[in-house]
DNA sequence: TCTTGTGAATAGATTCACAGCT
DNA sequence: AGCTGTGAATCTATTCACAAGA
């Protein structure tokens, strides 16, 4: 029952459009910016590096917010695109570990800016603790579950080595958190209902090891890598 | 013609597998580590929190490294792994923008580890070059060119600011480069041939704020939402 | 006339389930 | 008896191509 709505926005977002979202939506911010009012689906797919097809089919799925032989009102298409990953509301985020990356990450300014607030810096290293960053006081990791609860923090940002990344992850899902970034190279064990996001520079990089590596071959030119060439360059 | 080998290794490995390999990299030195010898395909997709069909398939694309009854001998998958990735030679890394995240950057362990070598470092900030990190001192940023060809640059982490990161971009694919890791919020337009791969923490954030949202949704509980949930429990 | 929104077609990834080998 | 490797089935995502609407 109730089955009418435009169809998507009652059940599930597809996790690719959803992950595309935040790439529409700076895109859009930079027209904004630039004061361009209205864009059509190919110019929008241009900025954010698309296919327009695709584009449209994943805004069709927050509903008809297009206008055909137009193309879309940048604003409101900002409005909703922000409404729907909930950056209407803002977010408590708790770095725990604040070592290099964790610093980089307090301080980075995209981060404060739309949607996110960094609400707590925790470290065990009590020669760190008390240190402030960003106006914040970096605390004890003892204190984690308590500010947790107490600061309404409801996403947390892992940037521990790697060791202490799962007690860390344990901790805080006992706290009752269930959105996590996770920046430690480890693949952290997490029960269901609780979503992890992993960022991962060594993974990145060997994907792009994997994908140089294979240019280089190509160019040595062996007969097989020679013709997966000319296969390539038929597309 | 040359049409046999085992069917994979001779063309394209599919982009999902290139992408857990290092996952699974990782799983197998972890387990390496505590002195396994071999392991099933079972208990590695448990390590690397994947299913196991998954794995076996993933695997199978680069050969039938196996023994049926038996499992995946530890060291030896190591070693094909890294070999697929071209984690067997070693890549010079440059680092442009040493800023918080370039310094977290340049001083991450895991780096360095296997395969990759910070090789250069950059700046345009005259007040950070000829500063020392990782024994390397940073450069000006002018000296890009050279030092890229001098020096065999393979892979460029750009981790400025994002106006200056399209810039960048293009004066190192000038140098040849055609592996990049992109940290700045920007989407880089590239040429074709050009390999970017993107990390950004805003979209992370912003993709864990959609489904904390729709947790936030679930539990108050709209009768759509209730649906949904009964739907979800389902599966 | 122009551009959206979307069925239909295609491509790609995951999962099932079991034959085949150790 | 146990586990891999893989066809077949399924599910998900992308792209095409055009009807419908401004």
């Amino acid at each position: 029952m109730i089955r009418r709505m435009s169809q998507a926005r009652e059940r599930g977002i597809p996790d690719a459009t959803v992950a595309r979202l935040p790439l529409y939506l700076r895109a859009l911010n930079g027209l904004a910016e630039r004061g361009t009012a209205t864009v059509s689906s190919e110019d929008l797919a241009v900025a954010a590096g698309v296919n327009s097809a695709k584009l449209r089919k994943d805004l069709s799925h927050l509903g008809s917010y297009g206008t055909r032989g137009v193309g879309y009102d940048v604003q409101y298409l900002i409005y909703q695109i922000s409404r729907e990953l909930g950056l209407t509301q803002d977010w408590a985020v708790a770095i725990v570990g604040v070592g290099n990356l964790g610093r980089a990450l307090a301080n980075y300014g995209g981060f404060v800016s739309r949607g996110f607030r960094v609400a707590a810096l925790f470290d065990a290293d009590t020669s760190v603790v008390g240190e402030r960053l960003v106006g914040m006081p970096v605390e004890h990791i003892d204190e984690l579950e308590d500010v947790i609860r107490t600061r309404d923090i409801s996403i947390v940002v892992i940037a521990t080595p790697a060791a202490a990344a799962q007690p860390v992850a344990d901790r805080v899902i006992a706290s009752g958190i269930t959105s996590i970034l996770n920046f430690a190279p480890v693949v952290l064990n997490v029960p269901d209902g609780v979503d992890v996001r992993k960022v991962d520079l060594s993974t990145e990089l060997q994907i792009l090891a994997f994908h140089e590596q294979r240019k280089a071959d190509r160019e040595s030119g062996s007969p097989i890598m020679a013709e997966n060439l000319a296969e390539a360059m038929d597309a």
